[in-house]
DNA sequence: AACGCTTTGCAAAACGTTTTGCAGCTGATA
DNA sequence: TATCAGCTGCAAAACGTTTTGCAAAGCGTT
């Protein structure tokens, strides 16, 4: 391994002059910058992060916690937010809680510690079970940035704007003539399920279409859910099918459309079908579902920006929120 | 941030005893022993792994290479993967080179040299285009192990069995009496997609009814091919139809069983769908899929053990290879 | 009591950087 | 010519560990 030592005896200049070559530019004249330049070329030399981290007391890592790594929306979470840090010189640690659900805010406290432990400069937590936790988050020494709904602000947050989203999607399956439309919405002890739902019901009632409390079915988000729904709505309402069924999650509504298929129920013929979300995966789903929602890759790299910023010292007020409009993606299912 | 001397000081020994303790536990007295761990506790001492990393010139980091954190194999080899490192206190960085079609060499290797850089302990290798550069894989400094059929083994490399995969694969089609049977295969510049190719057709020839090379369809592995197979099946074969059809893989087989329903095919009624593959998306799949494949959490772990026995010096003879048998997991499609 | 062997703990060096004073040089001003 | 200011580059300290000799102490044997 060739160490700056090296460089500076090639390029006849001490040690520190290398340095600073690659730390501050500016206080090296062009000249002998470009010849201690070619000696790092020529020698290939790479600076030895640990030394660099041991010395500055940076580790140039951060950490990204989700609950599901095998989650659409989580997976590409990651891959825009490992794409962003590559392009910085970051490292991204991923630590999957691997609670599906997202209920258990124990589970949570764990990885929180461990996170602790390992030293990184920063923290992404996309979990939002662990909204319920923020005051741990602002117990946690390195800066924190929270993607999702965040009520209190404990931590700087980036979310999608989830009423209008679901407002719009409401406004939408209207203007399409349905006015009798079944709901599946989130679990109700995430805030997130709770927003989008009365964004949704708030367009239905401005329509003068309120929503009739029957049709409304406490889902998850995740794919089991869809099936139940499936189940709920023939078992309770096969005598008087709504025209249109809203998820509030694409996992849902993806296992749904199987669970209609499976009955032989057909989409949209028989019945129209639409939901939140907006990921990659759905582009391969027949038939094509048409959903609301924002693409992750915008909220990874909202929340790294945030956090180098909080990192680099650039900012260091009050916690800040940002809050990103949906896309609609109309496609054949309503 | 508490550091080894306060530790010293606060059990009253000197910092290399604390050190021993730490990692050398048998060369210091036990109720020695006992005192610093007290200290250590009540201090909450951590040791700084930039210091560790300095000193012993170890990162406890590895990388994984691989194409497509999307395609549900590789987010299930990487969950697999960070599971494993976290139960031994190593990182896990993730290099998603992005080709979804795995064939770009060069990217492939534009990464190998940002890998080198980064410093790591060990690399995994997860991309099967770069079987073709193994002459590559054999300068990378680190070691190195490679999840995929590496034909002249460079590295220490671990695999699914896919000859016997696929056989087991036809002689169970064979058995629920098809015939006639149509065959999508993977690319053909991947090994891979040879082997399973020869163990599929192997099987039909075995049993008395060697596939009709009309009936054979080059794909890609990516959902796009499950649609394009299905209109070639369709333009093709319309007339004569196969009592069943398999995928290489599951992807594209999801992806056809989209492309039948928008055409009212039913499956299994019209015809029978089986495809290679072993991951949890499929479970939310209608109609369920019945397929044969190996779990890619076991691949990762074993990967990370070969990588391992490299790393520690336990291991240091010539490559090794381990092949893994697969499940055949049978459901309602076939 | 003297000897040697084993156990135990210490001091100091080393890992490869970054950064802080400080010194030398240059050229301009008085 | 003497002085001053501004650049530029250097030497040395510091970051927090691990590890290598070494010394001291304990213990059993002769």
């Amino acid at each position: 391994m060739v160490k700056i030592q090296e460089v500076a005896e090639r390029a006849g200049v001490s040690l520190t002059t290398v340095s600073h070559v690659i730390n501050h530019r500016d206080r090296v004249s062009p000249a002998l910058r470009e010849r201690v330049e070619r000696a790092i070329a020529e020698l290939g030399y790479i600076p030895n992060r640990q030394a660099q981290g041991l010395r500055t007391g940076r580790t140039n890592a951060i950490a990204i916690m989700i609950p599901d790594i095998g989650a659409p929306f989580y997976t590409e979470l990651v891959r825009g937010l490992q794409t962003a840090c590559d392009s910085e010189g970051l490292d991204a640690l991923i630590y999957n809680t691997d609670v599906p659900g997202g209920h258990s805010e124990d589970h949570g406290l764990h990885y929180l510690r461990m996170i602790e432990k390992r030293g990184v400069d920063g923290l992404i937590v996309a979990d939002a079970a662990l909204h319920r936790i923020q005051h741990e988050l602002l117990k946690v020494t390195v800066p924190t940035a929270f993607i999702g709904n965040l009520p209190n602000g404990a931590v700087d947050s980036i979310e999608q704007d989830g009423f209008d989203s679901a407002y719009r999607m409401g406004k939408y399956l209207i203007s399409k003539g349905h006015t009798r439309i079944a709901h599946v919405t989130g679990p109700s002890f995430f805030n997130m399920s709770m927003i989008r739902q009365a964004g949704f019901e708030h367009a239905l009632a401005d329509a003068g279409h309120p929503i009739d409390d029957s049709l409304r079915y406490e889902g998850t988000f995740l794919p089991p859910a869809g099936h139940d729904a499936v189940r709920w709505l023939l078992e309770r309402h096969s005598n008087n099918m709504p025209t249109a069924i809203f998820f509030a999650s694409s996992r849902m509504a993806r296992a749904a459309l199987a669970a209609l298929a499976d009955r032989g129920i057909r989409v949209p013929g028989d019945i129209a079908v639409a939901s939140y979300d907006l990921t990659k995966d759905l582009e391969d789903v027949r038939p094509r579902l048409t959903t609301i929602g924002v693409d992750p890759a915008d909220l990874s790299r909202g929340a790294l920006k945030l956090l180098n910023e909080r990192v680099s010292g650039a900012y260091s007020g009050p916690p800040r929120r940002i809050v990103l409009p949906a896309t609609l993606e109309v496609h054949m299912t309503a």
